[in-house]
DNA sequence: TATAATAAGAGTTTTTTTGACAATTAAAAA
DNA sequence: TTTTTAATTGTCAAAAAAACTCTTATTATA
């Protein structure tokens, strides 16, 4: 018997908040619960860290079931540990936002849990705590973008500067400078101009730009400022 | 019983690296072990978290518990989980990061843990995982601080710029410029000049400042580069 | 075939911030 | 009175950021 058998032990799960990006709105991905207590409302993906599992191997697991992709962005966050958090059993929750790129892992959703994408802005109310973390990943993403960036996971590998620039703009909810925000994105020399311009959206055409992932590494841990603090 | 019953339980505990600033050196107060396993040696200040406790509170408790203080500085930065982190019983521990004003509270310590501080870069080696540890919240730490006006909660009500300024070359192990640093600190606004000067360490004296509070608060969140990036 | 419309994108100027550097000053000790 | 020590104030150039305007490529339309 453990000599430390006197100390309570609890349920431990992960809950991940993942975002993603579809040219116009910051989205989150949220799952429809089948069962009770809660049942028919939307809730966070999330599940209890196995027994021989670490916790931010159980949030990859958790988001792999959900999409079918392992090779993403993922970050801890904080933990909500509020004792009455669930009704049903006190469960300490290790939080973690999470960026993927929405166009290309829209097709591997895994049904089972009937996962939906809303916009951030008009999300339904969510289950136990997690509008608060939601809130708070948001916090926490705004945070990190401003000085590394990450940002460049939630798009296509083809991406355009305006797309940029809005995905910016919609993180922040600001308007940003598109010439002195292009000049700054090209001055880092992360991005590598194609040959090829994406004609959807405006008549002449806005060229294609991919990461140059070995400067995107190197560069990451370089804080640079994207956005002028406070934001607002 | 527990719908959530399959799911296993664990012991969940919090882990404070406690730092401090003598004037010199950046420290952090370690307790010693009086009970296997590890008898004898150093470890972080931490502990379980009661049934009905928050993991905030915990952590709170326990610098409480050892320094008698309860008005820090104390921020999460990480969860350790690892299975076999503890040989005793698998333990997942939310660690944070606190800053103490070494001199206020350096008599109020408990000695029911044999406590003492050690500068960082000459501490003994740590139980467990904890010198991993001590890494993080370092590492964190300067993060923090390269951005926010965090460290002034490691010094006393009173301080002068020369002592500001030793702290930050201690905390990221490099050389300032005075001037411009001075320069920098003022301009923020946070601090107001007192009309008294400290004389131990120099001739001429070097005039006391304290925090302008109001300011302090407002512009905690607003991000500045105290520190280019990256360090080193 | 010309031209109007649209959004991309390259350029300029001003202001602010940073970084590199040296001289002056206050107070105690010799 | 002079020397010594560390604090404090100051200058200038370079770099970065912010504000602002015009040109260009392309498609649609007259």
């Amino acid at each position: 018997m453990s000599i430390y058998s006197g100390a309570p032990h609890f349920l431990v799960a992960v809950d991940n908040i993942i975002f993603g990006f579809d040219g116009e709105k910051l989205k989150i991905l949220l799952v429809h619960r089948h069962i009770e207590p809660e049942k028919g409302k939307w809730s966070l993906m999330g599940g209890f860290i196995g027994q021989n599992e670490r916790p931010d191997t159980a949030a990859l697991r958790v988001v792999r079931e959900l999409t079918g992709i392992s090779d993403i962005y993922m970050e801890h966050f904080e933990v909500f540990g509020e004792p009455q958090r669930d009704p049903i059993e006190r469960t300490i929750s290790i939080a973690y936002f999470t960026l993927i790129d929405i166009n290309k892992y829209q097709h591997q959703i895994n049904h089972a849990y009937s996962a939906a994408w809303f916009p951030l802005a008009d999300a339904p109310q969510l289950i136990f705590d997690h509008d608060e973390m939601v809130k708070s990943a948001l916090q926490k993403l705004r945070y990190k973008a401003a000085l590394h960036p990450v940002l460049f996971e939630l798009l296509p590998e083809k991406f355009t500067i305006p797309q940029i620039t809005i995905l910016y703009e919609e993180v922040y909810g600001i308007q940003l400078d598109k010439r002195n925000f292009a000049r700054k994105l090209l001055s880092l020399e992360l991005l590598i101009k194609l040959n090829e311009k994406e004609k959807e959206s405006s008549k002449k055409g806005a060229f294609y730009y991919r990461l140059n992932e070995k400067n995107y590494k190197e560069k990451f841990g370089a804080m640079t400022k994207f956005i002028p603090f406070p934001y607002v």
